[in-house]
DNA sequence: CGGCTGAGTATCTATAAGTAAACCCAAACT
DNA sequence: AGTTTGGGTTTACTTATAGATACTCAGCCG
C-alpha cells in the first residue's frame, strides 16, 4: 500500500481521487504563469529587454494584453518598475526582474530543454544557456538531499502538510 | 560587448528585438502544454490516474475539453493508450506516459517548488516529491556540465545554431 | 430486450484573446 | 505654440477557447 492510499484507507474515499486539488503548488503556480504571453514576457526579461516597447517589437503582443500582464506581473513581485532617462528625454518607466521572479528560472529552463529536445530545428536550437563563470552549457536536474541525481521514474510522491480531502458531496 | 550584440554590429538591427523568436523552444514547447488543463491532466498521470472518468471526476474539467487534450497528448507521444478491463466489464482505453512525457517532469517541478514557496497553504505543500530508494526530498538544480551548482543570476544566454534575424519589413 | 456503465460527441453559451485603430498624457524639442 | 515620443488606455469587432449540458455508442448483464 501506497502513501497515497494508507492517509484515507477505512473511508470509502479514493485520495487519488477526492483529494482537494486546489491548493496544488502546481496550479497555483499556472493561475500566474499560465496565461498566454507571461511566459514569454519573462523570457524577454531575461534576454535582456526591459521597456515597454521592446516587450511589444520582439513578441509582437497586442499593447492591451501587454500592458495587463505586465502590470500582473508587478502586482505578484516577478517584476518591479524602475525609471530609466533617455538624454533628451523625460524618465520612463521599466522593467526589472526581482527575485521571485529569478526563482522561475528552473520552470521555464524546463520547458525550454523540453523544447530543445522534441521540437528544435534541424541545426539546433536558437538559444543556448551556459555558465557565465567557466562557459560550459548548464541544464536542470532532479536531485535529492543526499546530492543523488534522481531520474524521473525514481520520485515518489506523497501527501504534504497541507494535504487534504475534497468536502463531500 | 555580449554575444547577442556581437551577432549583428553592422546592421542597424537588434538582435535581441528584431530576432527570429518564432523558434524559440520555450515557446514551442507552450503550444503543446501551455493550454489550460493539460499540465494538471499530467500531473495526475504521474499521481497514478489513467482513465477517463479518473481526470474527469479530480480535475473537474469540461469532458470535451479534457477529450481534445488527452487525444493531442496521444498525437504528441506523451501519453500512449493502452487497455484495461474490469471483470465484468468490456476492454475500455487507458493512458499511460511516455518516455517523452517523463521529460517534462523537471518543469513541472519547478512550477511545482515554485508554487510551494510563494502560494503555498501555511501547513505547508499538500504534496512532497521524494527520492523512492532513499526517501529524502528531492528538487530541481540548474548545474553546469562541469556539475557545479549554478544560481539563476549565473547563466548567460547565447544565440545558438538556429538564431536567425527576423526577416525585415 | 432493456437498462447500466465508461468513454466519449455534439451543441450551445460565456469568457478570453487577437486585431486594429483612435486617443491621452507629459516632457522635451523646434 | 505646436510637434514628437514612449508608454500606455479605450473602444469596437472578430475569433478562439472554456464551460455546461445533453446525447451517443458499444458492450455486459439480467
Amino acid at each position: 500500500m501506497d502513501a497515497w492510499t494508507e492517509v484515507l484507507q477505512d473511508t470509502g474515499m479514493d485520495p487519488r481521487l477526492d483529494r482537494d486539488t486546489s491548493n496544488c503548488s502546481i496550479a497555483r503556480t499556472l493561475e500566474i504563469v499560465g496565461e498566454k504571453w507571461t511566459i514569454l514576457i519573462l523570457r524577454e526579461v531575461w534576454y535582456g529587454s526591459s521597456r515597454f516597447g521592446d516587450f511589444e517589437r520582439v513578441l509582437g503582443c497586442p499593447r492591451n494584453l501587454l500592458a495587463t500582464r505586465l502590470r500582473m506581473l508587478v502586482e505578484e513581485g516577478i517584476l518591479a518598475t524602475e525609471t530609466y532617462k533617455e538624454p533628451g528625454s523625460r524618465s520612463r518607466p521599466k522593467y526589472v526582474i526581482t527575485a521571485k521572479g529569478m526563482d522561475l528560472v528552473p520552470a521555464v529552463m524546463g520547458l525550454l530543454e523540453w523544447g530543445d529536445r522534441y521540437r528544435a530545428d534541424p541545426e539546433g536550437p536558437a538559444v543556448l544557456a551556459r555558465h557565465r563563470e567557466c562557459g560550459a552549457h548548464v541544464d536542470v536536474q532532479i536531485r535529492c538531499e543526499r546530492g543523488h541525481a534522481v531520474q524521473a521514474e525514481e520520485i515518489e510522491s506523497v501527501p504534504g502538510p497541507a494535504f487534504r480531502m475534497r468536502p463531500a458531496g
